[in-house]
DNA sequence: CGGCAGTACTG
DNA sequence: CAGTAC
DNA sequence: GCCG
């Protein structure tokens, strides 16, 4: 008798949960993996044979490294060494008085792993807007903020500069920043260089920004996915009704559509039917209406089969779907990851098990 | 057998 | 356009 | 890899 999904599920969620991590332990994906660590880098250093960062230091095979790449390697072990979550605190208590000393009604929230309650952060994710009630709006405030936080020696290294032609309140920066100094605490004591992104978006996009930029990636990929078979579409700046796909190449949109959800997080996930009894909670406990990654564990292959998709893990998520976390294989591959997510109405026996609401 | 999220940016 | 970041 |  085969195991159906709902088994397997059942037993990983009683055996414990698996990292995704685990299914990408092959050779070639843990140096792509050390690759990724840096900028802006490409799949195609893994394809021309570099295996080491000293091969690409060397660049070897005659790669090419750009600046921004140079200093992904010069700061490697800083930006790849995760943060503790006060610091990331730290970083963002400086940045918000700073900007709020630009401008008291500026609406600064720090977003990521650090909202998603997690106890260390890869990078700081920063959301910059502010309410036009009464007229005024944020343009402007990103690169002056930046100049500041630079003389002040929390933002170092440029990755990415904000491009205000397109639209002057949507702007992204990347870059590096340390944590300011503790009290009594002299300017030669080692800081680590952290891996940090501001964006600014208007005002009435905010909501649909703080749930894409809190992620995880795969949630946002399945609450997407959700909203495709609910004749929606979303995206970072909200929630589209009226989305008129081709019949016959689903990816193509005939037609736009017409934003019905955009400004608060709650609205957005009514409209979709999730679960949101941690809007009532603070952020620590926004990861408890999330997913809780498990995997399918040994039942399932993450080999290389004859499929160009490669199975990676099994997140399930608190609004009913689950994803597989699926990677597209072949030349030219791209690691990129992909989701499928499976309608499941028996997830709703996985709800109640307490694995979805530890912590 | 098609589809797997959606958008912005780079070379 | 492919590749990559989020 | 797996669903519709």
């Amino acid at each position: 008798m085969e195991l159906t999904h709902l088994d397997q599920i059942k037993e990983i969620l009683e055996t414990g949960e698996l990292r995704r991590i685990e299914f990408e332990k092959t050779e070639d994906i843990e140096i792509i993996n050390l690759f990724q660590g840096i900028y802006g880098v490409a799949y195609a250093w893994y394809a021309a044979g570099c295996r080491t960062l000293d091969d690409i230091r060397n660049k070897k095979a005659g790669i090419k490294v750009s600046e921004v790449q140079e200093i992904g390697l010069q700061h490697y072990d800083d930006i790849n060494t995760r943060m503790p979550r006060e610091e990331a605190h730290e970083i963002f208590v400086a940045i918000k008085e700073t900007a709020l000393s630009l401008d008291p009604k500026l609406f600064i929230e720090i977003m990521g792993s650090y909202r998603r309650g997690k106890s260390t952060c890869g990078d700081i994710d920063i959301l910059i807007t502010r309410s036009t009630e009464d007229g005024k709006t944020h343009e402007g405030i990103l690169p002056t903020l930046l100049n500041m936080l630079q003389t002040m020696g929390i933002i170092h290294e440029h990755l990415s500069l904000p491009d205000l032609s397109v639209d002057p309140l949507e702007a992204v920066y990347r870059g590096l920043c340390v944590r300011p100094l503790r009290e009594g605490e002299g300017p030669e004591s080692k800081r680590l260089r952290r891996r940090i992104d501001f964006l600014t978006v208007p005002w009435i996009n905010r909501g649909a920004a703080l749930i894409y930029y809190t992620g995880d990636d795969i949630f946002n990929r399945s609450l997407r996915l959700k909203a495709n078979k609910m004749g929606y579409s979303l995206n970072q700046k909200g929630l589209s009704a009226g989305v008129v796909r081709s019949p016959t190449r689903y990816t193509v949109k005939l037609c736009d559509g017409h934003m019905i959800a955009s400004e608060t997080e709650e609205e957005i996930f009514r409209i979709l039917g999730v679960y949101s009894a941690a809007f009532h909670q603070v952020s620590a406990d926004y990861e408890c209406s999330r997913p809780s990654k498990v995997c399918l564990g040994k039942n399932l292959t993450n080999g290389y089969g004859p499929s160009k998709w490669s199975m990676l893990c099994l997140p399930v998520y608190p609004h009913g779907l689950l994803a597989l976390g699926l990677r597209k294989l072949g030349a030219p591959a791209t690691p990129q990851g992909r989701v499928k997510a499976i309608q499941a109405p028996s997830l709703n026996i996985v709800y109640t098990l307490p694995t979805l609401y530890k912590r």
